[in-house]
DNA sequence: ATACGTGCAAAGTATTTGCCGTTAT
DNA sequence: ATAACGGCAAATACTTTGCACGTAT
């Protein structure tokens, strides 16, 4: 239904693409949590774990691919299939499903926020507030549980009037792309 | 990730298959709202209109395919697939990802209420709240966009202690068996 | 050394679609 | 009459896996 644009390259910064264990991608944030959860860095993780540690919107496996790629040609989907599992598993990554088909990544450590996504762009909005969570922490608990992830997404329009320009009260807002 | 539990036959009272047509499946809330849209009301569509208006859970196409299945055995999965989308489409269906891989559905008509899945048990509970959409409807005006439809879902563990046995305040709630 | 990682192609899932005979309106 | 519909099997789309070889620790 809602499919987020495409964007491709964006965050490939490098011309030509290199050998594995090349400096650019050396110890990047994620690469330096692969290492603490055990994980060996062969230089097709540490490119991906490069890719990841860029990237600031929500791309999909086939988007980290293409973005590896760009770095090291020699590293396959099921490569990257395999690696953004196993950084889910350990906590690294959250998969997130913003409709479309396909599952889409961010580091877990990105901090708390959510998406709000517009419905006529497709484009994903991020913003953060502390009232959700509380809320809903108080609605599990008055159900009798103890709430231990949640999903909220928000899909509009954008409202011709009044666009904001400025940084809105109370929000951090980042879009893709 | 969370597999919600599989109620086979949960809604099938009838015992033997009836012929499409059957006074059973006729005029189904469902059924009624594929007329006023303008679609024609086949036996296998009736059936499966049927079959989702007394369905008070978010069956997946292959639970929907037998619970009217047990109804009418001529009725194929590519028709329930065919007939959800449609109905999605049209507005009377919503469809659900709770995670697990299928699509989930459930009558649009079923009332503003949210899910918060048991991640143990794999349970869907439903809870009405005001307070969410009130909140997010303003988080999205601060952000320029008119909200337009929006998804929350909780996950959380059971607290074993004071399990809840009446209805809690300010929640009706209704599990999947 | 050896358990873990990778590429490749084949296998799985869930869902869609082409073809063509059937049916509701 | 005729535009929709439905069955079937083949086709897609995304993701996982078996196998044989490579490599980080």
């Amino acid at each position: 239904m809602v499919v987020d644009t495409k964007v491709a390259d964006r965050r490939t910064r490098t011309q030509g693409r290199k050998p594995a264990g090349s400096a650019v991608v050396d110890d990047s944030p994620i690469a330096r949590l692969c290492v603490e959860n055990g994980l060996k860095m062969t230089g097709q993780r540490r490119v991906i774990a490069h890719v990841l540690s860029e990237a600031d919107d929500h791309p999909d496996v086939e988007e980290l691919y293409r973005r590896a790629s760009a770095i090291d040609s020699r590293i396959s989907v099921a490569t990257v299939y395999r690696t953004v599992r196993l950084l889910e598993e350990k906590g690294i990554l959250e998969r997130r499903d913003f409709g479309g088909g396909r599952a889409r990544y961010e580091a877990s450590d990105s901090g708390h926020h959510y998406h709000l996504i517009d419905v006529d762009s497709g484009r994903v909005i991020e913003f953060e507030d502390d009232e959700p969570v509380r809320l809903l922490t108080q609605i599990a608990q008055r159900l009798g549980f103890d709430l231990v992830s949640h999903r909220i997404e928000l899909f509009g329009h954008r409202l011709e009037k009044e666009t904001p320009k400025r940084p809105l009260p109370k929000s951090r807002n980042k879009s893709d792309t």
